[in-house]
DNA sequence: GTTAGCACTCCTAATGACTGACTGCTAATG
DNA sequence: CATTAGCAGTCAGTCATTAGGAGTGCTAAC
């Protein structure tokens, strides 16, 4: 199919955004707003026709074959107009793309969900349901994960004569609370030496490490303090780490069904579908997208980086090649959690990424005062 | 439209369930079990054709015109076969349907689910998962009311120097923390003595009245520990009481979207979908929804049904008309929760009611054991 | 380098014919 | 009198065809 006007233009045209000519960066950004826009396929007769160019359209044609060549832009069939390939966003986010200043009227809006917040975790689940309605997305929050925290500290409560609370706080200041039954009926006091015991070996400690080391620590007590340790002991690994669900908030699922994209004729069917619905059912999903993406980029690799954005194929998901995640992290106490958004490739990067941003920073001062 | 044949079948045929002739409630019976199904209007041909009835299309076609008469069943077009009613479901579901027993492998399947839960939370959650999976519907359980239930007993522990968490336990076993950052530091004699104080004020009473009268009942402390308990003194109606997101959880979203009804051309832009969603994004509507049919219907009315379905229009949603949903409760410390699934009306009631209540028994079993 | 013009491709929506599944009614039947 | 056979009429869904529109690629002229 190639001719040889192609390995031509190959031989001249470097395939590296930087090496565009500035004219093809401007048609490449056109083409990618004014796709964004209407989500319909942007042909060179109407680039021309709204004339920000001063080009003809068969110019522009020309421009645009170079572009396609060149793996920035593509068309769904012979006589469409072209939509932007994941490698021409890229080069919009990384170089083209204006980051609009977050609007006073979202500022306000931000600040004005926070303020209703109470405890930290209405304020995490506030900052979802804002980002989600102000970006018109999906919105997750992904708390950080008590796995990697430190196990600041251990309480035991009695409730009755028989049911005990265990308490872990995280140096996060996430608090994970266990009741356990006791076969026995045990005193205040025996349960504050144990609290001794238990703050004196685990404190301090990862919550990995005291994962991976619990049984050991606690194998030289009683017979009577193991049992009531019982269900620690059996298993540690599920005790000291988060149940999958409460690591995960998610928020505006209509927003994403909202889209154009999801009117065509068998949209249900689609594997896009499928995996959205996936995210909705499954938060381990959740919290594999959000944790490759946020840790890969941000903070990691020298250089701070401040938000990642994922387009199409970069999430490395099979059935997400049409969708976009752009997520940062946030502060709770010492540790970091990760809030984004997904939608369509097709959206508004300008004006999103900086609302990301923007929450991130609102929730984790809010939180920061907590 | 009506003829002067219908007044006559009108007063001969009684609109009550009971007064239908053997015969129309066997076509009835088939109908629902047709549709059910197939998810195709059944008309009378095909009944003559499988021929469990040993009669003619023709007189088929009669009783049908009957049954429709009467309100039984519908058609959506005049030549489309018959699909039943909100008002033939209710009489299918009340005296027609036989209620299967659940298999020995849907009972495997839950014992296998519920024995990898360690902590009660797990209980409910995997309940809630295990209910999707075998049923293929969407399902939801609601934990108990932390507002309905008696606040046995609150604790105080010291997690650093200015951070303490408060621990209100519920007599169900339900545990709700708050960690509050105090101004000063506060020694734990000071809050030894704070704790039996609010003890002696609150523990034993119903969280609705600590929530109502707790202001009152701390106004005469110091004003060092009204510092500390400044956001309950400021809040207390949202701090005694559940955060609404983790009062639900929710399963097999994938499940209700795999259904015929959903791969018609435009299904996400109608209002059903819609709901569907809202549902999944707004645990306040699962609430609702699960309580007014939980609450009017079992164990209220003097006689105990064990078991709740409302269909299409008893669910008196709007915009659910096209969905049924069965739910019971389960017992969960002294209070009761609410289990249940939403799918298309068009359900396999024999089947999945009994296994409803299945699941609702053997996580009551299994909770009460924790 | 840029543009005009033209032939060509392909999607989409609209149309209309056709089929199949049903119903309702009537007249005949046992 | 209940039941059945037969027939005309209705309507959704499918399929092929058509016309229209948008856009491309190429070539030749400016």
């Amino acid at each position: 199919m190639r001719t040889r006007t192609d390995t031509v233009l190959a031989g001249n045209l470097s395939a590296s955004a930087a090496e565009l000519t500035d004219r093809q960066r401007e048609i490449l950004r056109l083409i990618v707003q004014h796709y964004v826009l209407t989500a319909n396929p942007v042909g060179s007769r109407y680039l021309a026709r709204v004339g920000a160019l001063g080009l003809s359209d068969a110019t522009t044609r020309n421009v645009m074959a170079d572009l396609e060549f060149l793996g920035y832009i593509d068309h769904p069939h012979t006589s469409a107009g072209r939509a932007p390939t994941d490698k021409g966003y890229r080069v919009y986010v990384n170089d083209l793309m204006a980051r609009e200043r977050v609007t006073d009227a979202d500022r306000k809006a931000v600040a004005r969900s926070l303020k209703e917040a109470i405890t930290s975790e209405d304020v995490i689940k506030e900052s979802s349901d804002i980002l989600a309605k102000l970006s018109r997305q999906l919105s997750m929050v992904l708390l950080p994960a008590l796995d990697e925290g430190i196990l600041e500290r251990v309480e035991i409560a009695q409730l009755s004569s028989n049911r005990i609370v265990i308490i872990l706080a995280a140096s996060s200041g996430r608090v994970r609370t266990v009741t356990l039954e006791t076969d026995s009926v045990i005193g205040q006091a025996k349960l504050d030496q144990l609290r001794v015991v238990l703050n004196e070996r685990l404190a301090g400690r990862s919550f990995r490490e005291v994962k991976a080391t619990f049984r050991e620590r606690v194998s030289d007590l009683s017979d009577h303090e193991k049992s009531v340790l019982r269900l620690f002991i059996d298993s540690p690994e599920k005790l000291f780490d988060d149940p999958h669900a409460e690591r995960v908030k998610i928020s505006g699922a209509k927003n994403i069904f909202a889209h154009p994209e999801f009117q065509k004729k068998n949209a249900m069917a689609g594997e896009e579908f499928q995996s959205i619905i996936e995210l909705l059912d499954n938060e381990e999903v959740v919290i594999h997208v959000l944790e490759r993406s946020g840790n890969a980029e941000i903070g990691l690799d020298g250089v701070e980086k401040r938000i990642s954005i994922r387009i199409g194929s970069e999430l490395e998901e099979q059935h997400m090649t049409n969708y976009s995640l752009i997520c940062t992290k946030y502060q709770l106490g010492d540790q970091k959690g990760i809030i984004g958004l997904i939608g369509p490739k097709r959206m508004d990067y300008g004006r999103i990424a900086p609302l990301v941003e923007y929450v991130a920073r609102a929730m984790s001062n809010v939180l920061s005062a907590k």
